[in-house]
DNA sequence: GCCGTTTTCGGCCCGACTGTTTTCAGTCG
């Protein structure tokens, strides 16, 4: 894994919030600019504190979308901590602008206008505003989007204190490295809903051991060195044994210090969940023991503990990997030995919806090889968007065929070279609202797979809906739906769906169903994984990359999939070329 | 504010949809 940068991260985030106050001020082509810097910012590998170290302003310009104005407000962040201009912003519009445009309705525009007339900062005050229906009277507004931004609101309550496992998970285990080079340290491990791999997490929970010459002053200076760690933005409590911060990023994090000997009890109680948990102990009473977070007892003395492996085994159990610990039928599924062999994160082979810069991605086509055969996979498709989705640059027939072209021309130096991959061609075409195909049959034919799905008029009724996507799948070209509900993390709903039926003629057309492994996505959801399954229905792991940096989220779509009991043996992207071309409906 | 296989200046970020209007503004993908 990667170590992640934290000042990209905080730095993307002050470039993203830039561009919101910019749209607010309704300043054209500035946010567009701020974005792309953000964007790369986060997905880069380097850390730019480093390149700022070695190279200075002028390596700082040479980031993408990093020219002499921004390079100057990371050095100025680097340096000071601040950046002034946004600072500036920030007092010339002051409204937690990030949350209320969390708000689906509700933009930059719209927002600053709100707290122009009614002063609204919060989405707290936005919802005393709306149910006092002071919104609905002004000019531009109206019932329908009052009660729009209150619908929005409840939504944004459903999913609160919760964060994309994306916005948590690298920081995580960049603090989780840095702990493990503390000498007092001999172990760490994190536990809770990240190590579940959950979509959203609420905290983050670290479990260390001492190391064996540690001593009491030992323990103090691991909780000196945590609460003091960059992006500390409170300390909520500090012992020997305990303490818990809250992060910059909106989180809290809790460190213990265990014992060895109770190490495998403990990591089992902080993974959860809690019902998967509460099942465990009541199986240790039936039996006559006791399990706790000390360790599995009988009577007062301990029998198990030291590592989650021999609690699951007294208790007559397989091991339950802890992406399904959610006391959703593994518990009776362990007690037989009838869990399934679920994906493992070195299994994919290639990631077949990678987006090149010929729709506007920010990487060539060779860049995306580059980096998929440095990722050990053998092929990669290119999945460029079609002529509908102008906003994405989509390629119409005679761009396709170019771009074909060019990847025939790569494949074929590849070839010349002795070197054993390939580029796939493909596209994600768009699902029209009657579930045609927004480009000609004949562009489709010559393509060695197409992934089509929703990317517009998602408000349609349930039956319409399920029409639509059951003609996409009909289609003889259409080999893969991509993110088939269309649900965004805490964002939006699926769309009205009948599930059953999508899944009733995937099976009958070989339709394969992507799982998105996008954070915001991660669609097909866990649950929607496990039908699929049942229903036979063949899946297939995605990133949706836009940038090369996006290639590692396949680590997120393989969770989901274990988190939705996925075997290899349902996910396609695990073969050779020969075998997945197999799945595909045209046949070469 | 960034960028250069038309360019070191002048483009870039389109189109559908919704809700509000009566010709448009804001949001979203």
């Amino acid at each position: 894994m990667t170590r992640v940068a934290m000042k990209n991260q905080e730095l993307s985030k002050i470039f993203n919030e830039i561009a919101d106050y910019l749209e607010a001020d309704r300043v054209d082509f500035k946010p567009f600019a701020y974005r792309k810097a953000a964007i790369t910012l986060e997905t880069m590998e380097e850390n730019v504190a480093e390149v700022y170290a070695n190279g200075g302003l002028d390596a700082l310009e040479n980031i993408p979308g990093v020219g002499s104005s921004i390079a100057e407000k990371i050095e100025e962040y680097l340096q000071t901590g601040r950046i002034e201009y946004y600072e500036s912003l920030k007092k010339s519009l002051p409204v937690n602008l990030e949350e209320i445009i969390a708000i689906e309705g509700v933009g930059p525009k719209r927002a600053k206008l709100l707290f122009e007339k009614l002063g609204v900062q919060t989405v707290v005050d936005m919802e005393a505003a709306a149910e006092s229906h002071k919104i609905a009277p002004l000019s531009g507004f109206g019932a329908k989007t009052e009660a729009n931004i209150l619908d929005g609101i409840e939504f944004l309550k459903r999913s609160k204190g919760r964060l994309l496992l994306e916005n948590i998970l690298p920081r995580v285990r960049e603090i989780s490295e840095r702990l493990r080079t503390l000498p007092e340290i001999e172990k760490v491990e994190i536990a809770g809903s990240l190590r579940r791999m959950k979509e959203t997490i609420g905290d983050a929970d670290f479990l260390v051991i001492l190391s064996p010459k540690a001593q009491k002053e030992g323990a103090k200076r691991i909780m000196d060195f945590f609460t003091s760690l960059d992006g500390v933005e409170k300390v909520w409590g500090k012992g020997t044994t305990k303490a818990s911060v809250r992060m910059k990023g909106g989180y809290d994090m809790d460190i213990r210090v265990l014992s060895p000997r109770s190490y495998g009890s403990a990591l089992q109680y902080f993974t959860g969940s809690k019902d998967h948990n509460v099942a465990l102990r009541r199986i240790a009473q039936d039996k006559g023991l006791k399990l706790s977070e000390y360790g599995l007892f009988r009577g007062a003395i301990m029998i198990g503990g030291k590592n989650e492996e021999e609690i699951y085994r007294m208790l007559g159990m397989s091991f339950v990997p802890p992406e399904l610990r959610e006391n959703q039928g593994e518990i009776e599924a362990a007690k037989v030995g009838k869990l399934p062999r679920v994906i493992g994160y070195g299994d994919i082979l290639g990631d077949l919806h990678c987006h090149s810069d010929w729709d506007g991605g920010s990487n060539t086509i060779e860049e995306l090889a580059a980096a998929a055969r440095a990722r050990g996979y053998q092929y990669i498709g290119i999945a460029d968007h079609t002529k509908f989705l102008k906003i994405e640059h989509g390629l119409d027939e005679k761009a396709l065929e170019a771009r074909n072209k060019h990847i025939d021309k790569l494949n074929k130096k590849m070839d010349a070279e002795g070197t054993a991959f390939r580029i796939l061609k493909g596209c994600e075409a768009n699902i029209m609202p009657d579930g045609s195909i927004d480009i000609n049959d004949a562009a489709l034919e010559v393509l060695d797979f197409v992934i089509a799905g929703v990317h517009s008029n998602m408000k349609m009724d349930k039956v319409a809906m399920t029409e639509r996507m059951i003609r996409a799948m009909e289609s003889q070209n259409v080999d893969i739906v991509s993110h088939p509900t269309g649900r965004l993390l805490k964002q939006r709903d699926e769309y009205p769906l009948d599930f059953d039926k999508l899944l009733e003629t995937a099976k009958k057309t070989q339709t394969i169903l992507e799982i998105n492994s996008s954070p915001q996505r991660l669609d097909l959801n866990d649950l929607n994984i496990r039908r699929a399954k049942a229903a036979g229905v063949r899946m297939v792991i995605n990133t949706d990359a836009h940038i090369v940096g996006q290639l590692s989220f396949i680590e997120y779509g393989i969770a989901q999939a274990r988190r939705g009991w996925a075997e290899k043996e349902d996910i396609i992207n695990v073969h050779p070329l020969p075998r997945l071309m197999a799945y595909f409906k045209k046949q070469p």
